[in-house]
DNA sequence: AATAATCATCGTATATTTACGATGAACGAT
DNA sequence: ATCGTTCATCGTAAATATACGATGATTATT
């Protein structure tokens, strides 16, 4: 089976692993950097930036936006986002729980 | 295409991503964490501790491995498994440094 | 030499991911 | 009302991931 059997560990090291999955890809990490880094909210923008379609970057941006680390604001045919300060504080505390108990730092 | 473009981008973004992407299972959170908690190495133990068969658990050890979180030092016909301080503390610099870019924290 | 223990790898099945072009939906502007 | 812009979704193809049982390799023990 391919199931990941997620039913069998805890909620947060669940969270946590699907959180780090939105993150494994350098695309995505490229467009948090994108949305606060440059000026800039669009998928257009986006498309622009980097070396993707229109669609894959889409698809990058509901994978965000599915863990919660961004949003997106409809403003008309666009949509604006924008990154999502308190799950990515809540990814840095979970993740900082991690390292302190799994290695010195 | 499935391949990522991996080529496009950063070289400390592709890493990272990919440090993500061998903590996108809660089974191998999981292992880091009983790597360092319990007093265990080896891959029956940590089998003994997770509902995953052997060649699953195997299969995750690898992941850990591939990416340097861990390191598997071999002990007659056991390996001994344990974290990679020096992976860890990098991948931890290096979220830390994302985590300051992208959000307030 | 034979056996037991330990772990990796092979083979396999299924689900998911990544990517693209094409199409559809929503809205502003003409 | 039509057109253009913007973005999501559909359809599709190929790669990867996840899981398991079975088998193979290695080494310690008997």
């Amino acid at each position: 089976m391919a199931l990941a059997k997620t039913e069998e560990f805890t909620k947060t090291d669940t969270w946590l692993a699907d959180i780090a999955k939105a993150l494994s890809h350098p695309a995505r990490i490229r467009i948090l950097k994108i949305l606060t880094e440059m000026n800039v909210c669009m998928c257009g923008d986006i498309v622009g930036l980097l070396p993707l379609s229109q669609s894959t970057v889409s698809q990058h941006l509901k994978e965000l936006k599915r863990v919660g680390l961004i949003q997106g604001e409809i403003e008309g045919p666009k949509v604006c986002y924008c990154v999502n300060n308190q799950t990515l504080q809540k990814a840095k505390k979970e993740l900082d729980k991690l390292f302190s108990l799994v290695c010195d730092c």
